[in-house]
DNA sequence: GATGAATGAGCCTTCATTCAT
DNA sequence: AATGAATGAAGGCTCATTCAT
């Protein structure tokens, strides 16, 4: 039975989530340990490197969306599938804005380490998966899955960005997937 | 009789995106001074303040891409003519992938001030009033004028970072009109 | 259990006195944490500003003046009272040479706050309120107080600045007793 | 028949001391150059350096204060034309309040060069010069002149910074001229 | 493990001064 | 003589990181 942390590594994720998104990329650390109610010197225990808390609160986004999204029936038919992911990327980025704001900010600037991103894909691989499975099943247009993947979660953004209500967002999603469906 | 500019601002700008390119948004401005061969006191003569420079860049290239994409040919249809944008733009970011990258940069962080990101759209305007014509014509599905705005910028970033080739780029752009087009 | 102070601010105060009686209002931070032989980031961790340095420093003084100046006995006679501010505030500014020069240095540029040479005034107002007591028993010159304040001050500092001796101090404080008091 | 500067070093030296009395002592030579309607480098051209500027307007005004005091009638006692020399000083400084300000500012920093204090002294002697006369005539304490001096310039700067009207001006004449003459 | 004082490189900006025209 | 662009040494201040307790 080893002594638990007085201070969980999540306290102090969740108040650079907090200080990240009122300030920006220019948060300093010294304002994240005082928003977690810890020292300095207890952030840099727990985190060795600013870089990597940085990373560690990216990932930790992306694992709850991952989470909010959860398992999908595979009964269900792709596209239904599809559009239960939509919705609750969506109904998670409505309820969670400031994670999903500084996930974004976190991602554009360059302050997430590569490794990171590439573990941040990974995580909601499981989302865009069925991007694969519709291409084996010959519903996509011809191009690269990279390029479809990226527009999924550029359209989920703008919807969260454009604040859409439910009915829009069911429109919105009939533009995304029209558009990456053959005509056939 | 007064001494001539030795260096243009514009030099201190093609500097200021070679170096941000590299560096990313903490770029300094004796960085920038340096590259650009000239002293730091140089640079705050020529722009006031670093805000100023970014904004000065990031309008720069706006209206270079504005350039780039330049008039159209009122009588062609309106799908020709955003097709038509479509293509240069692509063609721009391909040439200009530094400027690409690095307006998408400043964009997303906070660096550029308010007021230049409105200057910005007034630039590109010409471009996205296409969608303006098409919403008038009954074309567009019923969502915000702002959000397809944004889709179609998505479409092309995403465009240009996954390199498409121009058999690709003319599918993709099929995805980004089935998608924003009605269906009737 | 944390790490105790290596140098007590009182400690940079020191130096900047010294630092400022050199260089004069000019000093830059740098020099002073230099000779506290301190980092120039500790030196912003005990004062947050310079101002803030200045201030204390101007208040350190002030507050080092009113002790050496003391309590004053009830039972003597006015004038007698005034007499023993003079004595110990010149002995004090002999003994103190630094400090009584960059105190006025100080207060003369525009260094000080406005709070710290109000709150200056509080912490010698002991020794000054003789003032409004001769005023009270009608032994002053019709002249407002602050004007007379003024001149006692400006007696004082001429004394140190001209190195009067203890015999000439006896005759200067008697120059402004005459002067202040009615000769009816 | 040489061309005539087009600008004046006067110009410069009004500038100057508008610039400093609104901005203090950080004043610099760039925001002078402009109030003067001058470039730059024409300002180093007519000064070589900063510290000449600020000799040549400190003297400048000290003359001007001399000038104003002006010439006295020998014929008058002593203590009229000290009177005098107070009334014509006051009314000088209530007249270029900015001027005096000036003064006191740069003679209280060390802006002013050693030489130009000297100087100066060597400008308002005229007017003191009284106090060498007083002192002859067995008037005054038996206090070092350069004292009396200085306590005679504290009275009127503070009679000037107290804002005293005509009446008070000549109580406080009094104070001055009771304090340092003997009371035989 | 927790604390927060200490560090020092680095940042943006200012400004007296120089110099080519 | 006048101009104003160019310079570069500071200056005040921030902040990720280290370390003694």
């Amino acid at each position: 039975m080893i002594r638990p942390l007085k201070h969980e590594p999540a306290d102090i994720l969740a108040a650079a989530l907090t200080v990240i998104y009122t300030d920006g990329v220019g948060a300093s650390t010294a304002k994240v340990a005082a928003a977690a109610g810890v020292s300095n010197g207890t952030l840099f225990n727990q985190f060795p490197t600013k870089q990597a808390l940085i990373d560690a609160l990216y990932l930790s986004i992306k694992t709850d969306l991952a989470d909010a999204v959860g398992a999908l029936d595979p009964d269900e038919p792709l596209k239904a599938r599809m559009r239960q992911v939509w919705d609750r990327w969506l109904a998670w980025a409505r309820a969670n804005p400031e994670a999903h704001a500084v996930s974004n900010l976190l991602h554009d600037s360059d302050l997430v380490s590569g490794e990171a991103v590439a573990a941040g894909y990974e995580i909601t691989s499981a989302a865009t998966g069925l991007l694969v499975e519709a291409q084996e099943a010959g519903l996509l247009v011809g191009l690269p899955l990279d390029y479809l993947g990226a527009l999924t979660v550029d359209h989920l953004d703008a919807a969260v960005s454009a604040g859409l209500d439910d009915r829009q967002a069911g429109v919105a999603f009939d533009v995304l997937w029209r558009g990456l469906t053959t005509t056939t």
